[in-house]
DNA sequence: AACCAGGAGAGAG
DNA sequence: CTCTCTCATGGT
């Protein structure tokens, strides 16, 4: 069953190629301080909501000109109220507007994205994980989409898939991400491409 | 018109 | 550690 992880990336990559349309940025090399943080944003965004509502809750960031990190700081936390409608069509909005400031200010209170970025993965991940709204695969998520770390991430459509191809019937979140994590090439954009793959194919069976 | 979408926190058992 | 409730909008 370990092999049968290995082969995954070949056999999805077969399938669907490339990882495209919502993950051309996630997935795309090297990415830009604002593709970072766009990232860092839109991980929080998309908890337990569909990316239609995600891409329409950037626009309205953008439109409102607060898409940025920096600016989500200096909106503070006497305007959530305005930060939250912006973000309203996310779902959860009240609650996401105060983890997006919680973690905007976190990043620039560390020097910023270049800075966080040269921290190592271990000392990294507990003080991210520590974050208000920010559990085992929202950490994961920025970590590795938007600070190029190789963590593997883990989701419902991860679990489904490795139940599907009789891999294991293990839904522990480190026990699979341990299981991903001794079987492929310790490589950043392996791990990105991969998990891509596997949300696009997991949505695409649906149908 | 119920059901769900790339979760996480808090509380209970 | 596993279950349950809560947070909330928009599409089918």
């Amino acid at each position: 069953m370990a092999r049968s992880v290995a082969k995954l990336y070949q056999e999805l990559k077969l399938i669907y190629g490339k990882p495209s349309g919502q993950w051309s940025l996630w997935c795309k090399r090297p990415k830009t301080i604002t593709e970072r943080e766009q990232v860092m944003i839109e991980a929080i965004l998309t908890q337990r909501a569909n990316w239609r509502n995600v891409v329409s809750a950037v626009a309205h960031l953008k439109r409102a000109r607060v898409f940025s990190l920096k600016k989500i700081t200096s909106l503070g936390s006497a305007d959530l109220a305005v930060l939250a409608r912006l973000i309203r069509p996310s779902g959860f909005y009240q609650q996401k507007a105060r983890y997006l400031l919680g973690l905007a200010n976190f990043i620039l209170a560390q020097g910023g994205i270049e800075k966080i970025k040269k921290q190592p993965l271990k000392d990294l991940r507990p003080k991210i994980l520590a974050l208000k709204g920010v559990g085992p695969e929202t950490a994961d998520d920025i970590l590795l989409y938007a600070l190029d770390k190789p963590v593997f991430v883990i989701d419902e459509y991860t679990r489904r898939l490795v139940k599907q191809k009789g891999i294991t019937m293990e839904s522990d979140y480190y026990c699979l991400q341990k299981l991903f994590e001794a079987n492929l090439k310790k490589d950043y954009r392996l791990y990105q491409d991969l998990h891509a793959l596997i949300v696009i194919n997991g949505k695409q069976s649906k149908k």
